[in-house]
DNA sequence: CTGAAAGCGCTTACAG
DNA sequence: CTGAAAGCGCTTACAG
């Protein structure tokens, strides 16, 4: 037997098509009792608009792009989980997310976008890794596509589009005390080149937080990329040629580097060496010893990103849209846990 | 100015939108004259058909559903890179990869395909971590829904639908070989309870490779769970009480339980303790030493689930739909490429 | 190879 | 609160 219709549960029901319409998309203005009559013809039909009906007549896909593909630094860290965290906040609001596939570059992304937005295959996208002269949110604004930035719009005006981000800054400062805490005072900051997403802001959250201890900011490195062969060049280098009782990295990647360059030079994190990670990702729980890192709030951020969208799309009327700064969490794991002698 | 439609494409190119129509869908039945003229005409308006318009109109939506959320194995290992080659194995055949939301439970997805299923928001499902007695693949065939099982039919009958999975008792094979190569005779295997997805075969493979190779298999050990605690506990046990020079697992995660244990009985993996893993995942890159592990051709695995699903609902006429068994690549790292003395 | 007609299954104003 | 009409933008047979 065929799938059912609007037109099937209206006749089941004896009720127009319209009402059925109203009762998924409407129900407040329906009465109690033809309500629950809908509702029982429903069940009793399996039905289920068709999404595709839906989308044409209503011009919502509700759906939500992300791009995947190509190498890109939430993908050895936390890409799986904020995926996670978007289908879950969208799925409540009737929204899915699809993904879709292109290089990790502007123009590859903005060709997606266009090609994607033509069809109306989504309502929105997700924009993640933002960097200094990004120009997605740029075209995304001026094509008049809903999106949502993670990822602070650096080094260009704030207010242009809405962006949520992660407080590198403030997470770095809660490492260091932390750090400071432990009895630490010849703490390293391992970071990547200036153009690199949040990277700046991590290192800025250092530089303060070792002035505001009163600690020298000498041991401010950078790692050539963010991998773990970059990391153990610096490390090495710094572990060898200097005091450092503790290094904090930018991501759970260079502190795995930092953890081998230490083994190497017969330091032994965890015991006389701290070393801690920003991302909490599979590879903080899996390193040994485990990594202190910083927790980013993906549920935040994917709730954020969706309502955003989401609302958008609605025309709901709303005030001016508000960006937001979320500070991560310290976890403190037996990286730096350990008290200095 | 508004979106362009088929019907200013056909205006602009002079044809009728039927012919624009097929100059996307099938444009070797188009004059290579017209194609042309009409391919100008979708530059110049920079057009692309509505996806709303086309599902609807020809009953197919060109989304795969995959879901995600709820605990799953392959979020800690291959999740990410399996979407990522579905997305790129589908973009060239016109289709999108949407993620849904579920429990990873049978009766919750199941759930969740039904829902997406009568709104037909999909063409079909990628269902992975197939387990013995699995209710989705039967639920899936019995509403005649195109879909592709990543994992064997543990222990059902194996023609009943199409699958994908990768072959971890030839893995092991391979494991086993390198390390009786490399001079190991006390091979121990850490894998998962019974019924765990895949951990039979794996374990099957090092039973029977280590018989081939004339050697014991008295150290055939079960982790109660796929995580770091329960492979410590075991991997403590069998590093005192016995005289194994190598563990292989059955997955990164136990691997990684093996080398926390390995370090708090005083041995060195990959100086005097061989330890392997299966997945290549991160956990592998990042691990010291870094895991000797199995690799799996997600590329081809996903490949072949978005052909079969295409191809099933484009009702290409096929033959009987044959499934596969693929090979995982043995990736050797430092946990084992050391020579037993 | 090209064109006019019908229809996919909804939602959106609008009228009652 | 409910109903009849129009229309969303395509594709699918079918006729020429």
């Amino acid at each position: 037997m065929a799938r059912a219709t609007i037109r099937d549960v209206a006749a089941h029901a004896g009720v127009s098509r319209q009402t059925v319409s109203n009762a998924f998309n409407d129900p407040d203005h329906l009465s109690a009792e033809t309500l629950e009559r809908v509702r029982r013809s429903v069940a009793a039909l399996n039905y289920r608009p068709s999404n595709a009906a839906r989308a044409l007549s209503s011009a919502r896909s509700r759906l939500v792009g992300v791009r995947v593909g190509g190498p890109a630094h939430l993908s050895v860290s936390n890409r799986d989980p904020l995926l996670n965290e978007l289908v879950r906040a969208a799925g409540p609001l009737g929204y899915n997310v699809v993904l879709f596939d292109a290089q990790a570059t502007d123009d590859s992304e903005i060709t997606a976008f266009d090609e994607l937005w033509q069809r109306r295959a989504v309502d929105g996208f997700l924009v993640y890794d933002t960097h200094p002269g990004d120009a997605r949110p740029a075209w995304l604004t001026r094509h008049h596509v809903p999106f949502v930035a993670f990822g602070t719009p650096w080094g260009q005006a704030r207010n242009q589009h809405v962006w949520i981000d992660v407080d590198g800054a403030a997470g770095l400062g809660r490492v260091v005390d932390h750090l400071v805490e432990r009895g630490h005072r010849q703490i390293a900051f391992l970071g990547w080149p200036t153009d690199r997403a949040g990277g700046d802001a991590r290192r800025r959250g250092w530089t303060s937080a070792m002035k505001r201890h009163g600690l020298g900011t000498a041991l401010n490195l950078t790692a050539a990329a963010d991998d773990i062969e970059s990391a153990v060049a610096v490390a090495s280098a710094v572990l060898s040629g200097s005091h450092a009782t503790a290094v904090a990295c930018a991501s759970d990647v260079l502190a795995t580097g930092v953890l081998l360059a230490a083994q190497q030079a017969g330091r032994i994190p965890g015991v006389d060496l701290a070393v801690t990670g920003y991302d909490d990702s599979v590879i903080a729980r899996t390193s040994r010893p485990q990594l202190t890192s910083l927790h980013q709030p993906l549920d935040a951020v994917a709730a954020f990103a969706v309502a955003h969208i989401v609302g958008e799309v609605s025309g709901v009327p709303r005030a001016k849209p508000r960006s937001r700064l979320m500070t991560p969490t310290l976890i403190v794991r037996g990286s730096s846990s350990f008290p200095v002698r």
